[in-house]
DNA sequence: CTTCCCAAAATTTGATCATATTCTGATACA
DNA sequence: TGTATCAGAATATGATCAAATTTTGGGAAG
């Protein structure tokens, strides 16, 4: 019954491919989409990114389909694929989802996170505010990105982080067209409200916290995105 | 080199391909996990499914990729694929979200919807209710998922509808085997209060109204799950 | 003599690639 | 302006390689 995988849990020194193909192309293009390094409304062909990569076309088209599914790309009808473009109307659907999704999460990491948790997620938010002092933009996305992804790791809610994970493929591409015209300075942080309420183990008041936090990023997000029009 | 462009353009009275293959497999396999047609963790094969299907092995792992995505599908670490397992946290976390998607997307759909939409809308209840005194799950599980989707597409707001849509996947293995135990007849039906509040253009009510339907709906679901352990 | 366990062959299944076919969009020509 | 042709890109097939599970056979212990 209770099977002893006897060489494969040893692990070799040498891995040569311990995630195929299709699930490293999947992550790269996944982190460029959420890091802002593809443009809203750029075009993507399976054989550019096959030769862009260095892979096969079997697998970027796996990796493509995937982030179809997850709407971190866009079909758009023929056989044409792009980053897709946010609008308005979008944006008011994901500032309501955030708000839920988020603060609830934030409250159920709050009931279950030990102090050393809650020192990580100070370390993370010390190194955010030292990318913003440097102004320097793609560490503040990253940095920002893995503060709330460690809260939703705190959660235990699978189901609500995935789809939490999943909002930020939409709004990724704009971020850093955001990024590029406000600069660092400008943006808002309410993450040292919600450690200090993380300390005093008040629930309610981290998910008051994280829904400022998160009501006023993609707010930042529908002024610029309001006023300059990228086409 | 000499090529048939004719072929395809005569356009035989039976359409061979006017949407892809794998495209085709996709809309099969999501259909059949929305009915129930697959049993919580049963494997899935590509080849097993290109077999049965009479479809190409390319095609076929597409629309696997595609669903597991949706987390219609569970990856199971090594290269194994099955439909997932309800989990009673899993579904803790399922009531909560359709709570907010379905409410929010009714309350949205209130405010749009036409009388002859409404009309749409109480005749699909109409024909679930058949489906109930005939005895016919396969029925009642279709008219009950077209009720509910197409609130979702008079709310206009995609990415609302589009998760709430998502969420259907993840409990329909579920869904079958609970009718399977109860039979149709004590599932809770509050269609017609959110009919009636429509009418009334009383947003409130319809969401309240919907808000009961997707809580006594899951909590059957939940109930069944805690009883019997199907593995 | 039977039973259990471990190891290695055999089968099944997934991953990747090269190639052929079909479709879309655009350009050139009338 | 409208039509025909062409290049480019996506879709689909089958073959090939690699990995994991299952099966099978032999030997040791009871």
């Amino acid at each position: 019954m209770v099977r002893k995988p006897t060489a494969a849990a040893v692990a070799a020194p040498s891995d040569p491919a311990p995630v195929p193909e299709h699930e490293m192309v999947y992550r790269r293009l996944r982190a460029q989409i959420l890091h802002g390094e593809m443009a809203p409304g750029q075009a993507v062909t399976i054989q550019g990114l096959a030769a862009e990569l260095g892979a096969g076309m079997t697998p970027v088209r796996e990796a493509i389909r995937r982030l179809i599914a997850e709407s971190a790309l866009v079909f758009q009808g023929n056989r044409r694929v792009s980053v897709p473009v946010l609008r308005p109307d979008n944006l008011d659907e994901l500032i309501l989802l955030r708000r839920v999704l988020d603060t609830e999460l934030a409250r159920r990491a709050a009931g279950r996170a030990t102090p050393s948790d809650i020192d990580a997620l100070e370390a993370i938010d010390i190194a955010l505010d030292a990318a913003i002092t440097r102004g320097d933009v793609r560490g503040y996305l990253a940095e920002n990105h893995r503060f709330h992804t460690a809260i939703y790791d705190l959660a235990a809610a699978p189901i609500l982080a995935g789809l939490a994970e999943g909002l930020w493929l939409r709004f990724g591409p704009s971020l850093r067209v955001v990024c590029g015209r406000l600069g660092t300075q400008n943006l808002p942080d309410r993450h040292k409200e919600a450690i200090a309420a993380w300390r005093r183990c008040d629930a309610d008041a981290v998910a008051a916290a994280m829904e400022r936090d998160v009501v006023q990023g993609m707010e930042v997000i529908r002024a610029v995105l309001a006023k300059g029009r990228f086409d």
